[in-house]
RNA sequence: GCGCCCGUAGCUCAACUGGAUAGAGCAUUGGCCUCCGGAGCCAAAGGUUCCGGGUUCAAAUCCCGGCGGGCGUACCA
């Protein structure tokens, strides 16, 4: 048993014991005390009940300790401290048990299963066909995937899709860009359409034409030719952010096109529903959905008056297909000016008879790039844009998704690329990387110094102060995975990750791991085996590599 | 105008979602290599958590009112 849930149980125990009954589970929550020397884990559970039993806090505390099941292989010693805090101090034994089961467990060391299998989709970058990916789309990317990564890893099964808007006003705009690059190309001066697409990408594809299939398209009608200009642009589109995303290590589950819906009619199917509810209207010869009625700030337009459905129908159409391919929960990453479009989404979802807590949306904040220490100035129109490709080409896979990583998604970042491209210590990702190539290194050292290295040793010579701290800190990982997750907080398991190297350079520094002493010498390379392996299990949930040497 | 997000060390950010003396990394200053990688370690300095009220055992966190910043406010997608 894990030294959590005994503490959990006999804290149950001593309750019922004392004869206070707990209205929510959630009452029970352990923390980590914030200072060192207030024990190892706390119980906030005393000043919780308070208020319930209207009795003093420290005097609750007392009486719950006086009557808590105290397993001396576990517990070292309980105190109470501060306004009414249970802390526990860990003994050594039940500490240096989780070295070889840490190892034992090995890649699944982390892993949970509260999530009971249930089925959660995450939908990001969805960036429009009609640019290449930018830095925000680089930042969506990196935390979609660590987020099904962390689902993944709490016992659900989370998928991850791009949605492809592959119709509309943007489609046939494409088409006309291209082919207003493609004649001019050809010597037929055309100029770009209004609101057309003014980047390179455009002129390069329509050289690419050229060099394969020559004038062939110029003799065909203007229609026919954006049309098919249309698809080979959409296609061309589709596959480089195909080829961007691979590069970044991020494999989607499913790739799902707008077009699908459209033609599938599905949206009618949601127009019918919700008439035959009497959740729409009809007014000034449009169609409205009463999402006021589920807490939007006004009524939303299905159909417009020319008879087109809007994005919006297309779009409840779509999050409508993903409930039908079974998924439990939804979780959209958005971008910071679509949060006005949240209430009318979750709206129509209710409406469609979902549980409102069923579907979330995440919104990633705005990224600024910093070079020189002066932000980047970024304009779509004159095709100012920093590329996800040029961004990732510069500072490498690894620091991208780590800088990204790194921060609270709900708050702007500064990407500093000049310190993301430095390989010194200034660079939190080659702080971490690095503690686990010194890892690697010292296994290395034991072998090549002959020191036989057994599957399991003896860990009982494990006793000084920054043993323990290593230990204790490696403990903490699976909570650390947990509250990552349910939290959608990437960023802990960054912050985690540079502690845990922090806990471990210290170790090293402060004790020598290859000694003549041959049981201590077996003990601490279990230690640094189980180190090892947290460091690189935090690293692959977040795609980073973890070297062997640098 | 209205709505949403935000304001924490010089800078960039944390703070286990209401908990104990608000912590890290840069930057600054000063120490530490006959020894498993110094891409490391130790220490100093740095704070009225934007301001003012309120709620309670407890507020950076919740509520109200200011001030400052960002975004949104389409029969576009």
């Amino acid at each position: 048993m894990k030294p959590q849930d005994y503490i959990r149980t006999s804290i149950k125990t001593a309750l019922t014991a004392c004869g206070y009954t707990i209205p929510d589970e959630k009452l029970l929550c352990l923390e980590k005390p914030k200072q060192a020397g207030l024990g190892d884990i706390s119980s906030p559970v005393a000043m919780n009940l308070t208020r319930l039993v209207k009795q003093p806090p420290r005097q609750i505390a007392e009486k719950i300790v006086a009557h808590f099941p105290v397993d001396p292989f576990y517990l070292e010693k309980i105190d109470i401290a501060g306004p009414g805090f249970i802390n526990f101090y860990l003994a050594p034994s039940c500490l240096r048990q989780t070295v070889p089961d840490i190892i034992n467990e090995g890649a699944n060391f982390g892993k949970s299963t509260w999530g009971g299998g249930e089925r959660i989709q995450f939908e990001f970058v969805s960036a429009n066909p009609t640019g290449p990916l930018n830095i925000v789309s680089a930042r969506a990317a990196a935390v979609g995937d660590v987020l099904a990564n962390l689902y993944n890893w709490t016992g659900f099964k989370a998928d991850r899709e791009f949605y492809i808007n592959d119709a509309g006003r943007q489609v046939r705009l494409l088409g006309e860009s291209l082919n207003a690059r493609y004649m001019t190309e050809l010597g037929s001066e055309t100029p770009l359409p209004e609101d057309g697409y003014h980047g390179e990408y455009i002129r390069d594809l329509a050289q690419e034409i050229i060099a394969r299939d020559s004038d062939k398209y110029k003799s065909l009608d203007t229609t026919v030719r954006c049309a098919t200009f249309s698809k080979m642009a959409l296609d061309y589109m589709v596959q480089r952010h195909q080829n961007s995303l691979d590069k970044y290590r991020l494999h989607y589950d499913q790739w799902f096109r707008e077009t699908v819906i459209r033609d599938s009619q599905a949206h009618s199917g949601v127009l019918d529903y919700l008439q035959k509810h009497e959740l729409s209207y009809e007014q000034d010869g449009a169609v409205w959905f009463r999402s006021s009625q589920y807490g939007d700030e006004k009524d939303r337009v299905l159909v417009t008056s020319e008879g087109e459905p809007t994005y919006f129908l297309i779009d409840i159409a779509y999050h409508q297909n993903k409930y039908s391919r079974g998924y439990n929960k939804i979780i959209d990453l958005w971008g910071p000016d679509h949060h006005g479009y949240i209430p009318r989404m979750s709206a129509a979802l209710q409406a469609l008879g979902h549980p409102k807590d069923s579907f979330d949306v995440l919104i990633i904040q705005q990224v600024n790039l910093l070079r020189g220490g002066e932000i980047v100035k970024m304009s779509k129109r004159a095709g100012q844009i920093i590329e996800m490709d040029e961004l990732i080409e510069e500072v490498g896979v690894d620091a991208a998704r780590y800088f990204f990583i790194d921060r609270r998604v709900t708050q702007p970042l500064d990407f500093d690329i000049d310190l993301a491209k430095k390989q010194t210590d200034e660079n939190p990702v080659f702080y971490v990387q690095y503690a686990h190539a010194r890892i690697c290194n010292i296994l290395r050292f034991a072998r090549e110094s002959g020191v036989h290295l057994p599957e399991q040793a003896d860990v009982s010579p494990l006793q000084n102060e920054q043993e323990m701290a290593l230990i204790k800190k490696l403990l903490d990982f699976p909570e650390i995975v947990s509250k990552a997750a349910e939290g959608l907080e990437p960023h802990r398991i960054t912050g985690y990750l540079h502690e845990t190297a922090t806990v471990f350079h210290r170790f090293y520094h402060e004790n020598r791991v290859v000694t003549e002493d041959a049981p201590l010498t077996q003990a601490r390379l279990m230690l640094c085996r189980a180190a090892r392996q947290v460091l690189a299990n935090g690293l692959s949930l977040l795609n980073i590599s973890a070297p062997e040497n640098m």
